[in-house]
DNA sequence: CTTAGATAGTTGAGCCTTCAAGTAAAGGAG
DNA sequence: CTCCTTTACTTGAAGGCTCAACTATCTAAG
């Protein structure tokens, strides 16, 4: 027999559902308008800002951007012909390819970040208290873990 | 000057983007496999299914399925394709439609809500306490009001 | 009654994502 | 060394989403 949600997660679904979708269209609403990009390359290029050499495999990547090879792969393809990433054989492996971004990408991301970032921050942050902010934290963590459990574990 | 996320909130934003990719991707996965549908699609059949007469006004539609008119038209206009929504001209309104869930969408849909519910247990609930629920819930039911004020408000 | 503006919904083009299939190199067994 | 399996990544086609443009109807002002 399945067990049908009750109120409260019934509740909690829907406005989960609600929120990610919501804000997520809002991020990528104002990204595309201020910087003609899409919400998900662009966390591409800021996963890749971080690493070092401004590097990493596509696999890696792949997991910090939350993507999937193939999108991944497609996305990089994209921002490769727009001068942002640049692709390169991977030493030690020749399957593999790392992305680097390249300085121009770095610069786009320079010009960028302080308008997503208080996008963010309007929408997100200023709605919540420093201990609401921590207890969501928490629960999206424990509920990564049951999804994909080797993701927090790994050393990074 | 921009602000940056602090320590807290970098984590919170990191572990929130990453659930909520990971969890709808993993649920439109399941309903892809096992029904051929699309989660935003089935929002669409849920959201009739509850209405009076099993309709709702496109506009009304879109709103209860976080979608934008266009998104539901043409979501709709697939529904219809597979005969699991119809449409008709709206009274009193000449320029609004109104969708009916079919008979063959409820029974759709019942053939798939559980195995959905499942999933969104599995995923979700499974992995956290009530209060963690009932503080997700508020939590996002904040947000939401931040970011669609008029959402909560109405007498629905 | 006429007209200007707002509202409801649809459409098509272009971009992005998914899925399945393909290439190529690495690793491991015999 | 050879073959087989696994891993890493890419590709093309099909489908969904976004944006801008369009049609039709309603509302309100004069």
């Amino acid at each position: 027999m399945t067990r049908w949600l009750d109120e409260d997660e019934q509740r909690t679904w829907r406005n989960f559902l609600a929120t990610s979708e919501l804000l997520y269209a809002a991020l990528d609403r104002q990204l595309q308008r201020d910087a003609g990009i899409t919400h998900a390359s662009y966390i591409v290029l800021a996963m890749l800002s971080e690493a070092p050499d401004r590097s990493l495999r596509m696999s890696d990547l792949a997991v910090k951007a939350n993507s999937s090879p193939s999108r991944l792969s497609h996305a990089v393809a994209r921002l490769e012909a727009r001068g942002w990433v640049r692709r390169e054989p991977a030493p030690q492996d020749g399957r593999g390819t790392v992305a680097v971004l390249t300085d121009a990408g770095w610069q786009m991301l320079a010009d960028t970040a302080p308008g997503h970032v208080t996008a963010v921050r309007e929408h997100l942050f200023d709605q919540l208290t420093p201990e609401q902010v921590r207890a969501l934290g928490d629960i999206c963590a424990t509920v990564l873990d049951g999804l994909d459990p080797n993701r927090v574990a790994r050393p990074c």
